[in-house]
RNA sequence: GGAGCCGUAGUUCAGCCUGGUCAGAACGCCGGCCUGUCAAGCCGGAGGUCGCGGGUUCAAAUCCCGUCGGCUCCGCCA
């Protein structure tokens, strides 16, 4: 029944067979996708990588080949050696890429059979991602899967086109590596020459790049794997890809005219989008106040609006005593969709899984004012919100007070709830920008120090130096806090549709910046020389300044092809668990395995 | 670490609130018929640990508790 390939050859893929073809003997390979079996004449749709075409059988002209075709079965590994014929007329099918060909068989080798697949291998089921991962290799089969990789290929081959133009040089940087305590959790491999130490898995090839600069290789890229130990989400797998690249002797305007170019041709090349250059700008000021994220989609209103001039003096004590204790008052408007209560209820309910305490508002609804808290409120409090947030017939007014932080996070997020339940996003636009002038480092309330926004290499703004000497020398924490926050960072985050899909800065050359970041960061001589001994000495020997930047890869190409998850993009991605349903891991290893790695298992 | 949704035939899902003709549909699969279909059509058939464990009850897919897994989100993470 199974046959072997023996001689036979593959001149053509199926989905390329086309007019031009008519009347040539042609073999083709593929997986079988359907068979319609109409009693007399058998049509077979064999698959292969680049499309579908039509096989076939009649019984009348080829009884042989037919018997064989009959007991042909979806998803059996076929040969078909036929003739390329235009398809009957009125038989056409536009749908296909190979519609108006098919190709009669005179001989169907059977490679291999296939038990009854899971899932069909169709655009139409839905099939739970358990089961998909599970079988992945049957995932794979499906059009639209195909297509992301295929996708993914083309952006791989473009990035390394484009930085082969612009002068780059492709270094590959380790795997195995050393533990780096700032940043995310670390996966760490056990030694077995070494017994108690561990490498550590890359979080990104950072501190490699910024050494290869200090090695002279001026422009670096690398299309690289990084590892996180962080909980997963749509947007984030365990090990992702990035597209990594370094320059020397330039500022921030070089790097991100690098990154523009490339992106303005990712768009162009593989979605024929033209982007134009350069990219908006804004601050990460304006990008929090405005919208409530330093990533923030454009692509519809509902910006915040600033009310803490209003009610400093308010009866209201929720934000009177916001305002006292130095936050803030904002509101957004959600316009003219006039929602129910229950609506509003539901609203609520979403910031209180944020972490509010409530969620208070104002609905003009008939020319009358509706809400929970008006009575707490003055005339000429009621008036100045309205006129303020612009209020009109079906409008709702969503407030928010506490902190500033606090009052961002919550209203970024229910502006981009409320864009989504609403369908506020307008279609097909791209909205592309740049984040600029990020705080260096913040104040981390549980840890009870600074960290840094990017991480502890990115250089403070040309001048900011002194502040950060300024900082140190100053006792009161509020006053320190005060001038540390004030200096900014020479980072740069790319976010198109409100994803941040890159970022970079230009790094600290020297070894004094260096040093002092490090004490602001809390990190003591010792440890920084322990963790990072290797780069603060590599800065000693004549390092340029440099910078750079890294994309998303994963995430680039999700968004260009309209996905949610990126695991839509990654040919092999775990579960949120962690958890490879295709081989099963993470799983045990044998006693001896953890016997030869020094490593006894702890239950 | 936390919250929500989901888990029933190979697949997708209904049934669950209100416990008792609740083991159901569609697709797929198997068999038959059928000479131009293309998600072929028509006729017939097989197929279930209702995720798992415990509890309540005369009786549990259905109610309760626990647990495992998938997804989404918060925390976490550039």
């Amino acid at each position: 029944m199974v046959e072997n390939l023996g001689d036979f050859r593959r001149d053509k893929y199926c989905g390329e067979i086309s007019l031009e073809d008519v009347g040539r003997e042609v073999r083709i390979c593929g997986w079988v996708h359907r068979v319609r079996n109409h009693g007399g004449v058998i049509f077979i749709d064999l698959r292969d990588r680049e499309g579908i075409v039509q096989v076939v059988v009649e019984e009348a002209k080829d009884p042989e080949v037919y018997e064989k075709a009959d007991s042909i079965r979806p998803e059996w590994v076929i040969g078909v050696r036929g003739e390329v014929r235009r398809r009957p007329e009125g038989t056409e099918n536009p749908k296909l890429k190979t519609g108006y060909v098919e190709v009669r068989a005179k001989e169907i080798r059977v490679f291999n059979t296939s038990e009854v697949p899971p899932f069909p291998v169709d655009e139409e089921t839905h099939v739970s991602e358990e089961t998909k991962l599970r079988y992945r290799y049957i995932d794979l089969r499906r059009e639209s899967m195909k297509e992301n990789l295929m996708f993914r290929h083309r952006f791989y081959q473009i990035t390394r086109r484009f930085f082969e133009e612009e002068g780059f040089v492709e270094i590959e940087t380790p795997f195995l590596t050393r533990s780096t305590p700032e940043g995310a959790r670390d996966f760490i491999v056990p030694s077995r020459l070494h017994p108690g130490k561990f490498y550590a898995l890359p979080q990104s090839p950072q501190l490699f790049k910024q050494i290869l600069m200090i090695a002279g290789f001026d422009r670096y890229f690398q299309i690289a794997r990084c590892f996180r130990d962080e909980d997963l989400r749509a947007d984030r797998q365990p090990e992702f890809t990035q597209i990594d690249f370094e320059m020397s002797f330039v500022r921030e305007e070089d790097v991100m005219e690098v990154a523009e170019k490339l992106v303005v041709r990712l768009f162009k090349d593989l979605l024929d989008i033209d982007l134009s250059r350069p990219f908006d700008r804004i601050t990460y000021e304006e990008a929090v106040s405005r919208y409530g994220t330093d990533k923030p989609d454009r692509r519809f209103g509902l910006e915040l609006v600033d009310l803490t001039d209003l009610f400093k003096e308010s009866e209201f004590n929720v934000f009177r005593s916001a305002v006292a204790s130095g936050g803030v008052v904002k509101a957004i408007n959600l316009k003219g969709r006039n929602p129910s209560r229950k609506d509003i209820d539901d609203l609520t309910v979403f910031v209180r899984g944020l972490g509010a305490k409530g969620l208070a508002w104002i609905k003009l609804d008939q020319g009358k004012v509706t809400s929970p808290i008006t009575k707490f409120l003055s005339q000429a409090e009621i008036e100045g919100v309205l006129r303020k947030m612009s209020a009109e017939e079906g409008d709702l007014i969503l407030f928010s007070a506490g902190s500033w932080q606090e009052v961002h996070r919550i209203l970024g997020a229910l502006r981009t709830h409320l864009a989504e339940k609403y369908d506020l996003v307008n279609g097909s636009g791209w909205d592309v920008l740049w984040v600029v002038d990020f705080p260096l480092m913040e104040w981390d309330e549980e840890e009870g120090r600074f960290v840094s926004l990017h991480h502890p290499f990115t250089a403070p703004k040309e001048g900011d130096e002194e502040k950060l000497r300024e900082a140190l020398k100053v006792e009161d924490l509020e006053e320190r806090k005060r001038i540390v926050h004030s200096v900014r960072a020479r980072a740069y985050d790319l976010v198109i549709n409100g994803e941040e899909v890159g970022g970079g800065s230009i790094r600290i050359h020297r070894r004094d910046i260096q040093d002092l970041v490090f004490r602001l960061l809390n990190i003591s001589e010792e440890e920084a020389q322990e963790k990072f001994g290797f780069l603060l000495e590599a800065l000693k020997f004549g390092a340029p300044p440099h910078g750079g930047f890294a994309f998303g890869l994963d995430r680039m190409v999700a968004l260009m092809r309209g996905l949610d998850s990126i695991r839509d993009v990654i040919a092999f991605p775990k579960t949120q668990k962690g958890i490879c349903m295709l081989t099963s891991a993470p799983d045990r290893v044998t006693p001896d395995q953890l016997r030869e790695v020094h490593i006894k298992v702890v239950e």
